[in-house]
DNA sequence: GACATATATTCCCATATAGGAATATATATG
DNA sequence: CATATATATTCCTATATGGGAATATATGTC
């Protein structure tokens, strides 16, 4: 078996960096035109194309007809997946901050909670 | 130009499901030996050694000879690049959670605070 | 209708894949 | 040393890729 489409998934569809970086263009939330994806990543217009269909058939992005232009909006929610996913390890780096963080909340409350009574 | 390699970076290597899959046995902070994770997930044994080798080079895993095996044991630290690209979308689907979870958190603290005072 | 602009699609090609089967390599053990 | 076990590597093949170039399609404008 060869390697599974693009299209597959959305891990699938991400792995490639210039897809990344059209979904950092749309990351403010509003909708973009293609040209205006070309002229912000200097990238030719077919490969914009290209890319954004690859993003839109995983639901990464959704279009809209407005003139002769198609405006794209990204469709954060579909990213889910990887963040579930790859939360699970998040303690493996933020193990030690955490454990510091937490300590230091728990014992804060624990202080404001026990202040009254044993004043 | 062709797709990336799947060793080209940590986006690419777990893009295939089997692979993450593998990453999941590993989870745990253990060493396996490849024969462990054959059984485990039911997978033929060349397929096992070649996917822990695509991420060996990004650097997922890492392995240490013990007579006949190999034990692979998971890096996890190699897969924040992911976490935190995908972290940045956290906010489009966490935002009403996290409001409804901070305003309630928020309250019952005030409540604990303020109860002995007014009591 | 003629022309300009915006976008999508098609064609071409070098390249890497994942799986299966077979085989090679390393180590243990009698 | 012979044999068994554990793992890696090689060879095969169908398949999808991303980029470039060219072209098609759609819409706006005069």
């Amino acid at each position: 078996m060869a390697r599974a489409a693009t299209t597959t998934d959305v891990f699938n569809a991400i792995a490639e960096p210039r897809r990344r970086e059209l979904i950092g263009v749309l990351a403010d939330g509003r909708e973009y035109a293609v040209g205006d994806v070309v002229l912000r990543l200097r990238m030719a217009q077919p490969a914009v194309s290209k890319h954004l269909g690859v993003l839109r058939k995983v639901g990464v992005v959704s279009v809209i007809k407005r003139g002769q232009h198609r405006m794209y909006r990204l469709n954060a929610a579909q990213l889910k997946p990887v963040h579930d996913w790859v939360k699970t390890f998040e303690r493996y780096w933020t193990h030690q901050l955490d454990q510091i963080k937490h300590r230091a909340e728990k014992k804060a409350l624990e202080r404001l909670i026990s202040r009254e009574p044993h004043r």
